[in-house]
DNA sequence: GATGAATGAGGCTTCATTCAT
DNA sequence: AATGAATGAAGCCTCATTCAT
């Protein structure tokens, strides 16, 4: 065991490069959108060759990957413990939607780098992020914290236990989702959007929306 | 006035040149997405020379702003007659809903191109495309048809006479907005996305969210 | 059907670059080894920017095989008449050498610059040329002209009719090959290598060697 | 002198590294071809930093000089046994190419190496292999063993002592010696090729093509 | 003895655009 | 109305090598 590694076999000196590269490409990503950043941008950005980018993640694919593994690891390590406390579905739901929120309002940059690259990366064969995702998902469930990014789970509790009214749980993740994304497109132009403000109205929405009628 | 000149001041053999270079691009843009989509690659689609295009569009910039002219009037076109008919602030509501849906069902191409373009275009200065219309509708806000694809009047004309309960209407449009986008985006990883279920579970979400509560 | 087209779809400018192009390519393969010639190199050597080339060829490897298809072309067309006036297999042995000896004499870069490619070269996923002409040739068996560049069918049937001892034709065809192709070997270091004399020792060589054993 | 140094003043480890990456390296020589052969690809094999090769030879030619003599030394050491035990000319060249082909079938590999570094090759300055080992003879002309390698002085001695016909030696060595590489370049294309058989038909062809005529 | 980090040069290719015909 | 030719900027990536530790 080598002295100057932590527990991912980084060096020290690798991990800060290596989160300055991140940190780097998240702040042009949010700024110019995916598409237009470069590797030499993001080289520039923080005064290094081209090359040691590339040396530290070995091709822009990986370094999108870390990217969206470092957000998705944020926002569920900042999710998770907003989440637990709740044990009626509609408390759930309420929680989600505000812990969802929560994360986008203090990762401004990162979760508007996230809404770029879900809505422009392709893969070398075409593929959109979702598919991508998707496929990667099915070979490997999410588990622990990752998991509780799905609201899914909670409208079937919901349904299934009569706190809900009868409501197709996946037409409404769907909609509470690009509700919620629509937070982060919102926040992609104008990084002063009052999302906090806007989350409180999508849990009076969706109490309203799931509540069962007398 | 030439006699083969239609309104726009264009030949027929130059309108349909123009229509068929714009249903190329939405084809590609639907399927490979904005980012990967060349003036090469929809130039080889209609078995033209790149210049081709360039000579019935100057640029690449131009091409995207006729594509986002066609869909947007589409859109209108379509949804205008659906709309009229209601008088309450809640049936105009639902009729909107239903009425974007159905556009997005009806013109399942145009509607995924619209989406990768608003999600990736960037003009040269990188500004969003977003920013770029909202920059223009200020200059010449939207006439007729087009003021349609805004739900917030309808918001504030429910709140304003009291049919709905009081409620952040922007908030609300945005909501709105970002479902219905949500469908679109649905639709971009799965052509077959039940997007009219999905208008009808938003009816009823909107419906409940936006009611007087007794 | 465009009038400044040649029989190949070409234009005459197109058709002048090309060659110009090969030709270019030629002389730097042959004088620096296939490796160290790059498309910046070739482009700058004709004083053209690196993208006329690609747009010329469309790609590196599409670049060499226009090369390796020119040299052979002008292989075949220049040993065939020489080829075909010998009845016996000795003649024909003797013909054979001489011809592709010729060729090497009069070609002398183009003789080197496939040689350097053979010996060289790798496809995309790593076979050897030779491996990727024996594939294609096996699709599409040479016909005409090229089907004189192996001298297999010489020996098949100088054996068959007893005109040559019996000798493994497939042994003696690699030997012969391999013989020519020194030639060039030595070519290329010294482009004033006197092939012609050589051409004559293989011609003594294969001569005795051939013959039937009294 | 210190006591964990051999004749060439290495150690056992490090003589262990070069031997292990010499063994990589022609390894991959032989598979993907020189060029395609990085010093990254290299160190990655034997698990080891690019910097560790590095180190062992300072150069990347230092590398190729390395594997170079080493496949010449074993070259010389396996032919000499077969060589001195002959008299007469036609035995020592009958012998000579035997122990030759004996060489490529024994050691396949470091053969089809050297083969491709023969072939693709280029110094600094872009001066073919053959031009720079040809330089470095002149310097020091090859003692020993490794003289046995230039069959020149088999061909001189037995037209000198009138066993061989009158024959032109340069050309008749560059003959055997293209027909012996040859053997080398058809084990680069398939490494079960009969190198022997073929060296017997090689045997044959200059007995007969050397052979005195009465 | 080994290695991690960095680098700059250079490789192939794609792109939007211009211009003369 | 169409097009062929050319271009330079930019994109990602690989490479051999250097240097401090």
């Amino acid at each position: 065991m080598r002295s100057n590694n932590d527990s991912h076999g980084l060096t020290f000196i690798e991990a800060a490069r290596r989160a300055q590269i991140v940190d780097a490409a998240v702040a042009l990503i949010a700024e110019l959108g995916y598409p237009q950043v470069s590797i030499a941008k993001i080289a520039e950005r923080i005064n290094v060759a081209k090359s040691v980018v590339l040396y530290h993640f070995k091709t822009k694919d990986a370094l999108i990957a870390a990217i969206v593994e470092d957000v998705m690891t944020t926002a569920a390590v900042t999710m998770a413990p907003l989440l637990t406390a709740e044990s009626t579905a509609a408390g759930k739901l309420s929680a989600y939607i505000r812990a969802n929120v929560a994360v986008l309002h203090e990762h401004r940059l990162r979760s508007v780098a996230m809404f770029e690259i879900v809505g422009a990366y392709r893969s070398a064969d075409g593929r959109r992020f979702d598919q991508v995702a998707a496929e990667s998902v099915q070979a490997e469930p999410p588990e622990g914290e990752l998991a509780l990014l799905d609201p899914l789970a909670i409208f079937d509790a919901g349904v299934r236990s009569g706190e809900f009214r009868p409501l197709p749980s996946v037409f409404m993740r769907n909609a509470l989702r690009a509700a919620l994304d629509g937070a982060v497109s919102e926040l992609a132009s104008n990084l002063d959007y009052d999302v906090l403000g806007y989350g409180e109205e999508l849990v009076t929405i969706f109490d309203l929306a799931t509540r069962r009628t007398t």
